[in-house]
DNA sequence: GTCTATATGCCGATAGAC
DNA sequence: GTCTATCGGCATATAGAC
């Protein structure tokens, strides 16, 4: 690898941390060049603008957590049930986002904070991995898994949601991703409310 | 109401919508005070800084969720079921955030970004605010309609986290909050997955 | 109460030396 | 590749006229 694509990407490596740290606009460019103990003006040779890195830490972010799942996923073998299936692509998402990819949680802290072109910028990707958890949702229903009258559109932004949410609040001196990721799936795949018998 | 109460109201109002709309960083007095077609230094007759002015609309908007399930619960009977509970409860807080409150969805899109010491200065409502929720599971729990060894915390943080999400993709053009809420509920409180049955 | 004018400082971006 | 120096712009906040 060439010099100038590590430095590179040292720099996003840096902005993507600050930028999940601080949100977009509280972020300068020089306070990211002073993290990699380099002038203002220098990044300007490895990006066009604020705007290109932010842009490369979006997309990146959410290639990392699409890979994640697809990798989890693939490594179950075929006969996997569909709860299953859910549970793993739930701690795919919870360990990326919570413990290893400052790119995925920068995504999700600061989407709403950009510039619409680069928000634009972002939908390509962002599309193809709701469409892999499209595909998880509508398998299980298919199959039987889900009740056919359950609208997995709203499944999947509830899903969706509320793992992103943790974000928030997470402390991973509390607990792990991966236990997170079970007591999630227990409740929403199961319930919350004690079903009354079918007596 | 004199004249300068009701200034510092519209003034806040227009903070919290473009606080929602644009970020803190991104939002400058001088854009409030445009909105209001005054100039950026008349906004120090009525506030001494840009965090008061935030500390404000982020204390209101839990005050208005806060007081809009507060009253939801309070118009129902004395017996409705723990399930019609928490179903009025979320219905509430959705049609606050979806609808009626540019304050409670500006401090659920801006509170991150917000420096530390107007963090700290909303605690307090906020925990006030989770706390009646807390004891909405846990009377639920109590009377045997939760099950005992559920985590109410977490399930606290999922209905709150799960519900706040619906601010990046709600459109009322789609459905209304209600419809949403009623969605949500029957997800979340009976499950995704179809129950083996007990035979 | 709201105005104008201004102090002070950081921002993104560029130019050209080395 | 990284530096220094700088441009023009906008930020929060203040001072004092009206």
């Amino acid at each position: 690898m060439k010099k100038a694509e590590a430095t590179r990407l040292r720099i996003l490596d840096t902005a993507a941390r600050l930028f999940r740290q601080n949100g977009y606009a509280a972020v300068s460019l020089r306070g990211i060049a002073a993290a990699e103990k380099m002038q203002g003006g220098s990044l300007y040779y490895h990006f066009r603008s604020k705007e290109e890195i932010i842009t490369d830490v979006l997309n990146i972010g959410i290639e990392i957590v699409h890979r994640a799942v697809d990798d989890a996923l693939a490594a179950l073998p075929p006969t996997a049930s569909h709860d299953t299936r859910i549970r793993t692509a739930m701690e795919a998402h919870l360990q990326a986002l919570l413990e290893h990819s400052d790119y995925t949680s920068a995504n999700v802290r600061i989407f709403g904070q950009v510039p619409k072109a680069v928000q634009k910028a972002n939908l390509k990707v962002r599309r193809a991995y709701e469409e892999c958890w499209s595909d998880i949702l509508a398998a299980a229903q298919k199959a039987g898994a889900i009740n056919k009258k359950t609208d997995l559109h709203i499944v999947r932004l509830m899903l969706i949601g509320t793992m992103n949410a943790t974000l928030e609040w997470f402390d991973p001196k509390r607990g792990t991703a991966d236990k997170l990721a079970a007591q999630f799936a227990d409740n929403i795949l199961n319930g919350i409310l004690i079903k009354p018998e079918n007596s």
